[in-house]
RNA sequence: GGGGUGUUAGCUCAGUUGGUUAGAGCGCCGGCCUGUCACGCCGGAGGUCGCGAGUUCAAGUCUCGUACAUCCCGCCA
């Protein structure tokens, strides 16, 4: 990536390239002053660029005596352009630390081509820096090394995207931004329409329905890297404006997709100098619930789930019986070396159940010394406990952890006290572990809405055995999906698309749209699927969340380059801001 | 919409049971220094303790409200 990099330019080497093989060069650098070490009769230069930094060494034997005097004087970030040699540092000067830590360049000529005020903080290795102050100077924020090599490695991941997809027959084709609204799914960003009083563009929340427009026009295989919107409340995985590369495919079925993205992704891997073993491992949605509460597990660790709904029918301890007999779940986690814990600190993991939907949390702790402490042991009978200590495998120092709830509660329940325990027991989550999450349920009921809702989208195509339970039993439907999931997130998702019109109208049905409404919200979808449609599927992965993952960064925001804080707001250019009554008034608007 | 945590010098933070003039490190300013690399040494400046009420003889500290940040739940087809 260097190679053009001393080109077309003032330098002619960057801060971070020189070597020992370099010394004796005559060299010209430039960059931002780091820190500066003023010996009286020499001064000693951190010079940065966004390829590392290089000690420039000012000798007033070698320059003239005016720069000399402005090397005396350089302050933090100022811009500097210097001239020298490089040479040796000596034997006893090498700094291993640094990647340029062999030489030096001793100056000949030094330039200053720009000043800086003193900068609000320090551009340090390092993010200790309240995060709304690195937004507000973002640009300051960038310059430091860890930044810049996140941004360095979004772009190698999304170059070796392209090339993957390139290499394999996609085209890139760009989707609109100005969109429509979306029925279903999460709240739009609206832009107003001037030219259409009273009417208003969305902002896309995914090119979902552009790209099977585009399988309907005979692309065949798209893709493309698009900007995502959606107006919901934000996480540290999630933006209101996010990046996915959006992937589809005509003549395809599930088991294609996935393929082409494990030839794609580990295309993607080794660019970056990522190992990992393909063919990826699947797991249905159901065994992903089972094991770990979740549908998308972070399987590098144990910890498992272990169900214990039939030890428990019946048992004595009424929290457990009663959450059998009203159909329910109990489930429970074993955590190896957290069976000294107190009484105190364990209750604290109460309230991470509740937070999580639990009414309370059950418990029994093994201490290492033999003991048994816990308040429901004493409910029930010999076996039954004998029973629930084989099926935990518990010995001396476990700590296990129930949940008796909604099977759907107590998974989500113990999902989150393993991740929580994970990280309180310090237990490795190293390198990184991509499999499929397959077979997802082609609906769940929307208890808000009373109403069904499509578990990916409508335009999923439902398992072809379950389509005549489509409208009796639709809850039992299953169908074409599949999740990229990384490290315990969602990298990926996609499906095979419904390419059958009459098909696509019985799901909306399903969802709860009037025929009416589906002409007018699908009704472009639905006359191209009855205009020769193929059969077509796609997936889309988050490129900021794999980026995040492999940068090993803790926040999405930390891989993009100008994010938005948790109210969705920028606060270097003050976005979102007030508009004029003349803008107002050009789009029809009045503020309430 | 709900819950947790936080807000003290330019930055990162400490601040005891409510009690005299609110501290440290870094940065900044001035001085010294030719081998440092987070250079070192000497000196100095810098504070409406987020904001607004309240309790009290007395509030950075306690109470209530509020703003912002951050994490989580809801939400995210």
């Amino acid at each position: 990536m260097t190679d053009f990099m001393n080109e077309y330019c003032m330098h002619t080497a960057t801060c971070g390239e020189l070597r020992r093989d370099d010394i004796d060069r005559e060299v010209v650098l430039a960059g931002w002053a780091w820190h500066t070490r003023d010996h009286g009769g020499l001064i000693f230069i951190d010079l940065r660029d966004r390829d590392g930094y290089t000690q420039v060494v000012v000798d007033p034997d070698c320059v003239t005596a005016e720069e000399f005097a402005e090397a005396e004087h350089l302050g933090r970030e100022y811009v500097i352009k210097a001239t020298g040699r490089v040479r040796y540092r000596g034997d006893e000067g090498v700094n291993p630390n640094m990647a340029t830590g062999e030489i030096e360049v001793l100056c000949t000529s030094l330039e200053v081509l720009n000043t800086s005020v003193t900068p609000p903080f320090s551009i340090e290795d390092g993010i200790g820096t309240d995060e709304t102050m690195r937004m507000k100077w973002r640009y300051l924020d960038i310059r430091r090394p860890e930044m810049m090599s996140n941004l360095i490695l979004r772009h190698k991941v999304a170059q070796a995207m392209r090339g993957a997809l390139n290499e394999r027959g996609f085209i890139e084709v760009e989707t609109p931004i100005l969109a429509n609204s979306t029925p279903e799914g999460a709240r739009d960003y609206i832009v107003p329409s001037r030219t259409n009083p009273g009417k208003f563009f969305a902002l896309p929340q995914s090119p979902q329905q552009f790209k099977q427009m585009l399988m309907c026009a005979g692309v065949e295989r798209y893709y493309q890297i698009a900007r995502c919107f959606r107006d919901e409340d934000l996480r540290a995985d999630r933006q209101p404006e996010f990046t996915q590369v959006d992937i589809e495919m005509s003549f395809v079925e599930g088991e294609d997709v996935m393929d082409m993205m494990e030839g794609v992704m580990s295309e993607v891997l080794a660019a970056v100098g990522v190992q990992h073993e393909f063919p990826l491992q699947r797991m249905s949605y159901a065994e992903a619930m089972e094991r770990f509460g979740c549908d998308r597990p972070d399987t590098r660790f144990g910890m498992e789930l272990v169900n214990l709904t039939e030890i428990v029918r019946g048992c004595g301890f009424g929290v457990f019986a009663k959450a059998v007999e009203a159909g329910g779940q109990v489930k429970a986690i074993n955590v190896k070396g957290a069976g000294d814990w107190s009484r105190g600190e364990i209750d604290k993991l109460g309230n991470i159940a509740s937070a999580n939907g639990a009414k309370g949390m059950a418990w029994i702790a093994y201490t290492t010394d033999g003991k048994e402490k816990s308040p429901i042991i004493k409910f029930f009978d010999e076996e039954t406990y004998a029973k629930m200590k084989e099926a935990l495998g518990v010995e001396p120092g476990d700590l296990v952890l129930f949940a008796a709830d909604t099977a759907k509660v107590a998974n989500t329940v113990l999902a989150a006290l393993r991740l929580h325990m994970a990280e309180a027991m310090d237990i490795p989550r190293e390198g990184h572990n991509l499999l499929w999450v397959v077979d997802f349920p082609m609906f769940h009921y929307d208890e808000d809405e009373g109403k069904l809702s499509a578990e990916h989208h409508p335009f999923t195509m439902p398992a072809k055995e379950d389509l005549d339970k489509l409208e009796s039993d639709p809850l039992t439907v299953g169908s074409y999906s599949y999740d990229l999931v990384m490290d315990g997130f969602e990298v990926g998702g996609g499906t095979i698309r419904i390419h059958n019109a009459e098909l696509q109208r019985r799901v909306l049905c399903c969802c709860g749209l009037t025929d009416e409404q589906i002409e007018e919200k699908f009704g472009h979808l639905i006359h191209a699927l009855e205009l020769g449609a193929p059969p077509h599927g796609g997936i889309a992965l988050g490129l900021d969340r794999l980026v995040m993952l492999l940068a090993h960064a803790g926040s999405i925001r930390d891989v993009i380059a100008f994010p938005k804080t948790s109210s969705a707001s920028d606060p270097m250019t003050g976005a979102p801001s007030e508009v004029t009554g003349r803008q107002l008034k050009d789009v029809s608007l009045r503020l309430l």
